[in-house]
DNA sequence: CCTCGATGTGGAACCGGTTACAGATATAAA
DNA sequence: TTTATATCTGTAACCGGTTCCACATCGAGG
C-alpha cells in the first residue's frame, strides 16, 4: 500500500501538502493540487484510516449492538441503521448481545478500543456504568432511557391497543403472554395490556415466556392451552410467540379467529405470510433504525438537538387472526 | 482514557515493560509484573487497538459483506460468522452489498483502509480485481470461486434433487423459476433443476424473477399461474419466492400439494411455519457461517490448510407442499 | 517603494502503541 | 576468578496520518 510519503515524493511536495489536498483544508495552489492528484491516482493511494483515527482520536466507525440478528425483528432495524450510516460515510462494527450484560460490556469495550465515534445499542440496562461512562454519544434503539437519546416505539401503548382491540372484537377470556422479564419492551407491552384489561374490568390469565426463540415458543404455546383451555384471546409479546400460539391453536383443532383471537407484536415479515395472517401491533423497524442512525450522526456532529428521544408510532395492523369489529360492536 | 505511558509512570517503569506485560512477551520480573498489573487496574487501562493496528499493520477486525441482511437467509449466516469470530477475539465490520458491484468495491476499500485482517464475502464476482488484488485472506460464503477459499452449498445438486423429488412425486407439468441472472447460486440451482428434468425427459416451463424481495415475488407468482395455468409443480429459486407462489396458488383456490407441488430452497425459519409448511432444499446457513469464519481464522493464522473449499450438504426437507412419495411411486 | 494581509509550502511534533537494540545484573559453568 | 548465558529493563525509532508554526512569496493600497 502506498503511503502519504510515497505520494509526497512522487509529486515532489511535502506530506503536509498532500494532507491538505486530501482533506481540502488550508491553502494549496491549483498547480500543486493537480500534481498531487495525479500522484494519488498513479499510486492508487487511499489514506490509512487507522493512522487518521489514531491522531484524531476519532474514527469513521460506529458500534451497533443488537440482541440477536437471528430474531426477524432486528435485521430490519440493522438495515435501517446501515443505510443511513452508509450515506453518511460511517461503517459499522456489529455485535449480538443475546440480552446478556457481560457480552454487552465486552463489546462496548472493544468498540471503545477501536475508537468508534458513537454507539447504537438495544440494551435493557442503559443506566449502568457501561453506558454512563462512555464519552461518545450513544443512541438506544428499541429501548428507552429517560431523557437520553433513544428511538423506540411505545410498548405500553401498543399493549393497550392490543387489549382494547381484542376486547372490542369480543374476547372475554384473554390470556396475556408475559415476555422475558429482563427484556424491557416485552414488559412494557405486558404492562400496557394488563392495565387496559383491568380498566375495562376484563379478566385475564398470564403465561410467562422466558425467551423469544422459535423452538422454545412452541412449549409455551402448549402450556398456554393446557393451563387455560377456554382462552378465547391471546395477546402475545411478539410475533414469534404469536406464531407458535397460532400453530398450537390450529393443531388443537381450534378455529382462528372464531374460537381464539391472536394478536402479536412487531409485524415481522413472516406475520403477513402466515395462514391465517397474523394481526399484530406494528413497529416501523426499518424507520426506527434509520432514525436512530440519523440521530447518532447529528449527535456526533454536535448539532444542537432539541428532540433526543424519538418515539415512533405503533399501529394496529388488522389481519386474519382477529375477527372484524362490526361483528361484535 | 489512560495510555500506556500513564500506566508506565504510575508503575514506575518504562512503556516497553508495560507492553511486555500486556502482551506476555519477553522477560519481565514477577515483582515488576505485579506493579504493572496493579497500575493497569487502578487506571482502568485498556490498550488502544488503533495504535496497535497502526504499528502492526494488522487489526483484530474482519470485514463481512452480505447481499442483504433483510433476506431471511442471511441473518443465520451472519450469526454463525459472528459467533465463531467472537470466540476468536475478532470483531466484524458489516455491510450490505445489495448484489451490487459498486457497493461491494466501496466496502472492500474501506475494509482495507481499516486494516481488516480478513474478509468474508458473498459476491457474484470473486474473480474481479477487487478481490484478486487483496493481500489479505478472503473467504467466499454462499458462493464459490474455483480453488479459492470458500464455503458453499452445492446449488446445482440442490436443483437436481428438487427436480427428482418433484418428478418422483408425480408432477409432470413443472415450472422452474429462474432466479436473478446475476446471482450465482440462483443460476446453479436453476441449471441443476433443468438438467435433471431434461435427463428424465420431463417437459418444463421457465419463469424469470429478477430479485428476491417479498413484495416483488408476488408479481412473479401471479405471472406464473397466468402464463402456465396447468402447472402442477413449481421449483422456486428460494423460499421467499416459493412462499409467494404458495400464497398465489391458495388464492387461486388450488389445493397444495394435490393440484400443485412446491419446492423451495434454503429452509429459512419462515418455511416450517407456513400452512401448509414448505418443502424445501435445506442449506445449513448457521453452520456455513461458522465454517467460513473458522476457515478465515485459520487462513489468518497462516495454518497450513489442505481443504480450502468447503462444500456443505444440501438436504431435501420434506414437508407439506409436496405429496408423499409412496402415493405415486 | 514600502507595508500588510492573503496565499502557499515544508519541517517536525504528535497520536499510542510495539519492538530492535543496548546496557545492566544475576546465575551457572569452567 | 573469569566467562558465558539467561534474565530484566529502558531508550528511541517506527507505524501513517494531521496540524502547528515558521517562513516565503504575491498583490493591493498608501
Amino acid at each position: 500500500m502506498a503511503t502519504i510519503r510515497d505520494v509526497a515524493k512522487h509529486a515532489g511536495v511535502s506530506v503536509a501538502t498532500v494532507s491538505r489536498v486530501i482533506n481540502e483544508t488550508g491553502y494549496v495552489h491549483d498547480d500543486t493540487r493537480k500534481k498531487v492528484e495525479t500522484a494519488i491516482k498513479a499510486l492508487h493511494y487511499t489514506p490509512n484510516e487507522v493512522a487518521r483515527s489514531l491522531f484524531k482520536r476519532k474514527s469513521r466507525l460506529i458500534g451497533l449492538l443488537l440482541p440477536d440478528i437471528t430474531n426477524p425483528f432486528f435485521p430490519e432495524l440493522a438495515r435501517g441503521v446501515e443505510d443511513e450510516m452508509q450515506e453518511n460515510d460511517f461503517r459499522i462494527i456489529f455485535g449480538n448481545s443475546d440480552e446478556n450484560m457481560k457480552k454487552e460490556k465486552e463489546y462496548i469495550q472493544t468498540f471503545v478500543q477501536n475508537n468508534v465515534v458513537g454507539v447504537i445499542a438495544s440494551t435493557n440496562h442503559p443506566d449502568t456504568d457501561t453506558y454512563r461512562r462512555l464519552n461518545i454519544p450513544v443512541v438506544f434503539l428499541d429501548r428507552t432511557a429517560d431523557n437520553r437519546p433513544s428511538v423506540y416505539a411505545d410498548g405500553c401503548e401498543g399493549g393497550r391497543i392490543a387489549a382494547q382491540e381484542m376486547v372490542a372484537r369480543g374476547s372475554r377470556q384473554i390470556t396475556v403472554m408475559q415476555g422475558p422479564t429482563h427484556i424491557r419492551p416485552a414488559q412494557d407491552r405486558f404492562k400496557g395490556a394488563i392495565e387496559a384489561l383491568s380498566e375495562q374490568g376484563i379478566a385475564f390469565n398470564v403465561v410467562m415466556t422466558s425467551s423469544f426463540s422459535f423452538t422454545e415458543a412452541g412449549t409455551w404455546a402448549k402450556e398456554l392451552f393446557e393451563q387455560h383451555p377456554f382462552t378465547d384471546g391471546v395477546i402475545a409479546s411478539n410475533d414469534i410467540v404469536a406464531t407458535a400460539v397460532l400453530h398450537e391453536a390450529l393443531r388443537l383443532g381450534k378455529n382462528v379467529p372464531d374460537d381464539v383471537q391472536i394478536i402479536g407484536f412487531d409485524d415481522i415479515p413472516l406475520s403477513s405470510l402466515l395462514t391465517p395472517s397474523l394481526t399484530t401491533i406494528r413497529q416501523p423497524a426499518y424507520d426506527m433504525g434509520r432514525a436512530a442512525a440519523n440521530l447518532l450522526v447529528r449527535l456526533i456532529d454536535d448539532v444542537n438537538i432539541d428532540n433526543k428521544t424519538i418515539q415512533m408510532p405503533v399501529t394496529f395492523t388488522e389481519r386474519d387472526t382477529t375477527r372484524k369489529v362490526n361483528q361484535h360492536g
